[in-house]
DNA sequence: ATAAAGTTTCAATTATTTTTGAAAGTTTAA
DNA sequence: TTAAACTTTCAAAAATAATTGAAACTTTAT
């Protein structure tokens, strides 16, 4: 298996991984793509090695950039612009981490607390409803801190927190 | 707002969620539903909550049954079968980490290793690609490793430690 | 001010995934 | 056995999501 072919491979499996995970393939690509490329990439090249489409790229491009997991650059004496993903991977996992907190895992938590505060207590089903999306409201939360806290102290989140504890 | 507009809310909530995850939305519903019931439930009952077609139940049910977070039940002088989700949460989160790691996660480090171990040293870009690809998966295998420990050994000292620290 | 080089947008198309429904299969009771 | 009660399967249909491509827009150089 020679470089691009091995490259390539890595770029597929990327992009079904993340469709797995609800990224959509084409935005899991371009930034497997990116990540492997040891320059800053132009939109032109993006198109040919994924063969993709203009309005494809761009819209994905975007995407990537609202993630904050890729950056653009500007070249001197290059009207074009470049791009480059972040390459460290803390900081990566960070990212993807506080985005989906904030996407996704706040906003189920709202509802979480709304549907968990109902009044009706009338039937034995109401109750144990109350019951059951209280506690994942609590897991939810916990699991949603916990995220916040390893991502603060990213590098020896571990260590720094057994420190704390000692203390 | 009432218990069945509350249960209805929070599953279509756990729906959309399940889909930006990865998950069908059928089989997220169908969990959410049978997370609240206090009692095992009918797949008859399960179509008619959820509008959804006898087809759709049965193979949903048993997608949720395979990932090991739905039960069968049998009801004495009962034909029928009955259905009731995992309703502890760590054991539930321990169930789906570990699910996901051996259907997702392990076959993609399989190819991580696979593209990083390339001869192909003649390039810059080359060079590039391997290091890049050696480091996501040391990273990847890390993370999974420690998916691992925490649900293997999720009862132990150093787990508390930190779950107390989330508090 | 104009044109060239480039980027973005979005309605229409295409691809993918999910859902249906009816036929085939299974189990149990009589 | 037979048939009633129930479940599973899977090809076709429907719903959803991703992609294209061309027009509109923006920026820069002359």
């Amino acid at each position: 298996m020679d470089f691009k072919e091995a490259r390539d491979k890595f770029v597929q499996t990327w992009g079904a991984l993340g469709s797995q995970w609800g990224i959509n393939k084409t935005m899991a690509q371009i930034h497997a793509f990116l990540m492997v490329s040891s320059t800053a990439v132009s939109m032109e090249e993006v198109m040919e090695e994924l063969k993709i489409s203009r309005g494809n790229a761009s819209m994905n491009l975007r995407a990537l950039m609202d993630w904050g997991i890729v950056y653009k650059e500007f070249k001197a004496g290059e009207r074009r612009e470049f791009f480059t993903a972040e390459k460290d991977l803390d900081e990566l996992a960070i990212k993807i981490a506080k985005e989906r907190s904030k996407r996704e895992i706040k906003p189920a938590l709202k509802v979480l607390k709304e549907v968990s505060s109902i009044s009706d207590n009338s039937s034995a089903e109401a109750k144990h409803f109350k019951e059951q999306t209280t506690k994942l409201y609590d897991f939810v939360a916990k699991t949603d801190t916990m995220i916040d806290k390893v991502t603060e102290y990213k590098d020896n989140w571990l260590t720094k927190l057994i420190v704390k504890m000692m203390k």
